[in-house]
DNA sequence: TTCGAAAGTTTAGTCATTGCACTTATTTTG
DNA sequence: CAAAATAAGTGCAATGACTAAACTTTCGAA
């Protein structure tokens, strides 16, 4: 009872699987600008209309799988292993989600996938949008992990830096010594202002 | 000689502020989605695309005064007072902006223009980017003043977060306690990432 | 005074995105 | 199984931000 797939579903499935692809193709191929939404859409043989039932905007079309990113965030700083500081957990959870992504993507045209998200403005805005759209939930799971009150501005602070931090190991060239000096500032001035672990 | 405008560039500054007055003036009234580009050139009295050629998008007609904020936080950070962390002087350059910011504008109508732009997501992204425009910038003059190695990450890292931090500090009812809380924890983070001060 | 450049206008167009009315295929249900 | 409900998909027109091109007016400098 997992999969109670009628044809209908397995059709929508397939229709935005093709938007997926066609559009990935392209942008690769032309770049993200010189590629229109007419030109993904013929491509997979629909009408720009129903791009648009399956994919609220363009740039969603780029990125597909966005499944629970919110849920896995806040479980990797409520369910850390004991001993582990929060500032370390998000280090780990952040430097994963990358080696899964990358992963997961066999292309080897994942490196031309991420330099040109990072080199169109419209790409890079929308998925800094997609990760800072979580902050308010991080920042409440922080609060709770640390006993904080509230509205400790702490916690709403390492949740907003912790989130930009991915922007910046993305763009360097070894992402493991960038996570690593970047989340050791976060875990330094974290214990600091909390004295009790 | 400080002065040499001719009769052509008042009109023209004349022009630029009418725009940027109407604007403020209708989004504030209305809504800034609920404006249209068409509207603020017609109660301007200029066409759209002169509109066009003050004013680079329909976000930046609200704002207008955009002058050398990256000079400004290079120099803070360059010309802090002695014995001052660099972190401090960066707490300390972006309140001050804030309070400029809001002295100069005479407005009582201040705390709805703040308001409109957190609650507009395009005027909220586009200040953003404002900002972190002159990530880079500020980086480098970070990495200078604490001597270190020219891709230092800990730099770069500070240079984000303090940037990131006056989005934390906007929208908090008390913003001098949420600069103190944020700093207070980039200040440790860094004092420690750093061994010789 | 004359001539070129700058400000402004009109017009027409691109591009993403939405609303509406319509067809077609697949379920669901009586 | 035969409707009747549901949902995918289509075409078309429109909106709204933005651009290019060709043209007119107005300064300002030579």
């Amino acid at each position: 009872m997992t999969e109670p797939t009628g044809r209908r579903e397995r059709k929508k499935a397939q229709t935005r699987q093709s938007l997926a692809d066609a559009a990935l193709e392209l942008f690769l191929e032309r770049g993200y600008d010189q590629v229109g939404v007419k030109d993904v859409a013929d491509a997979a043989d629909v009408s720009v209309t129903t791009l648009f039932k399956h994919f609220p905007s363009k740039e969603a079309l780029v990125f597909d799988q966005d499944d629970d990113l919110e849920a896995a965030l806040v479980a990797a700083v409520r369910d850390r292993t004991p001993g582990q500081s929060i500032p370390q957990a998000l280090r780990e959870h952040i430097l994963l989600k990358q080696t899964q992504f990358a992963v997961h993507t066999t292309d080897p045209r994942f490196a031309d996938f991420t330099r040109m998200v990072q080199e169109t403005p419209a790409l890079r805005d929308y998925a800094h949008r997609m990760w800072t759209r979580h902050e308010a939930a991080l920042a409440r799971a922080i609060t709770e992990a640390a006993g904080a009150p509230e509205d400790d501005i702490s916690c709403a602070a390492l949740a907003r830096f912790a989130l930009e931090a991915r922007g910046l190991v993305l763009r360097h060239a070894e992402p493991n010594r960038a996570a690593d000096e970047a989340f050791a500032l976060l875990e330094h001035g974290w214990a600091a202002s909390r004295p009790g672990s």
